[in-house]
DNA sequence: TTTTTATTCTTTCCAAAGCAAACATAGAAA
DNA sequence: TTTCTATGTTTGCTTTGGAAAGAATAAAAA
């Protein structure tokens, strides 16, 4: 193989996932770890990349950006991504189902969506998710009770977890802040993390959702292995390698347009 | 994970948060304390952050400049006695109290007139009230569980109440629909009326408020005659017969512009 | 206030992982 | 052939991160 040919393979590499390990690559392009040392090397000389321990980490002007319009003021419209995930959401929703929505835009979404369904009994922990479903009249509505964070306009806290291990919910849409191949699912805050711990060991089926903007993110506090999940769902624009990764861990994922079911 | 990524995720928290402990960092991120401090370190002499006894706090020039609050809404138009029983309830309230607000008009009007004070934790069944009273930073704001009411945007039910009874509170301001001299106070529901009597036997001092237009209303279900209340708030517009009514019942009672007291 | 107690911080030492530099090897080009 | 370039190997050195113990600090009690 070409340096060159190498080269232009973490580049890419890089663009997709933001960081790699020096390991890795010399494995898997089979080439000693100085050769990669050398080429990262090159890469960071020519400004693309930072080199760290054990690897290296692109520089932020080369990374992929997460969304195409960028952060102008989101014109009501919510975003197409969150909208196709919800209404993934709801097909997974039966009538009688008695589901959990933890707090996120996502599932505020997707609870907007309920109109056809038939007596529902939904339980969440953000506020405003209930009080705008509770003018559903086919959707019995509870909220968790606890400590309100006022950024996510939500509960958590002991009581939220102690008032959770009351119920046990056929399935729960779990919507994370980020999702990495090293560490798995991340949250925001210690309590949602606590919180989503507990609401799996009360669920049947724990479906984690996530737009493909936060993939490769990692957000501040972890939440453990992508087999958490039972399901997965996000929007399309999800690389290969990421639909291995989640596929070799046995979680089905559905995306907007294909669906790819793992072994279980 | 690289020492980079760490440095990048503490950054980022710090620009959420403003400040963190090194405590919760070693837990989210999986690392031991020392290096943790280590981090903080390197970020303090890079002039990011000021390092405290426990922590870290981000420094002023890279701090998130709080979004404009677009609380515009509602233009003050309240009902003017709303706004008089409210910054009665107000005066009430002291640095570092523990109250309760039950859902209604009043109650929401009265919590966003809290700005002066200090410190306080305030319970509630409002959904709206507690959604907007949380971004006050001087109020921790909890929120009991239950079935929200679509109605009133309020929790009740048999969870909301045993909910209560780990609380404790210095003074319960209970909003009601109705008050007559047979039957004392009446509420709209058999749940608030429920969730009602739970709050008087966790508080202190219980205090009734009512706007003078549901006087000699009764509204769907008693919750018991008046000598359950310690103090009560209404607007001044109230009959030399029913201030006798309270008088005798050996209730404070405070309006707008007299304050009559009872004999205990 | 002073004293006590519990946390938190700093320092020192250590092991493991990763790195750079020098040298070695092999194939391609002159 | 010699020379050059790309890559691999070896050998110490550096960075990283953890453990432990004593110092400093904050909080609680007296």
């Amino acid at each position: 193989m070409f340096a060159l040919e190498r080269i232009k393979i973490i580049k890419k590499f890089l663009i997709e996932n933001n960081q790699v390990e020096v390991s890795t690559l010399s494995e898997a392009l089979g080439v000693s770890e100085v050769t990669i040392r050398r080429d990262l090397e090159k890469l960071e000389e020519e400004g693309f990349l930072t080199r760290t321990h054990g690897g290296a980490v692109i520089n932020p002007q080369y990374e992929k950006k997460p969304s195409p319009m960028p952060q102008i003021a989101r014109p009501q419209g919510i975003d197409a991504k969150i909208g196709e995930i919800a209404q993934i959401e709801v097909q997974m929703i039966n009538d009688n189902d008695i589901i959990m929505f933890t707090n996120g835009e996502i599932n505020r979404a997707a609870s907007k969506l309920l109109k056809g369904k038939r007596n529902l009994t939904v339980l969440t922990n953000d506020i405003i998710l209930a009080s705008e479903l509770c003018s559903n009249p086919e959707v019995k509505v509870l909220l968790l009770g606890g400590d309100v964070d006022g950024a996510s306009k939500a509960v958590f806290g002991r009581l939220a977890e102690s008032n959770l291990s009351n119920f046990f919910v056929n399935k729960v849409f779990i919507e994370v802040d980020g999702i990495n191949r090293n560490i798995g699912f991340t949250v925001n805050s210690t309590e949602k993390a606590s919180l989503i711990h507990q609401i799996i060991s009360n669920s049947n089926t724990a479906v984690f959702v996530f737009t493909s903007d936060i993939i490769n993110k990692t957000a501040f506090y972890a939440v453990g292995a992508i087999s958490l999940a039972d399901k997965i769902i996000t929007n399309n624009d999800i690389s290969d390698e990421y639909k291995h990764y989640i596929f070799e861990n046995e979680v089905q994922l559905f995306t907007s347009i294909d669906m790819y079911e793992g072994f279980a």
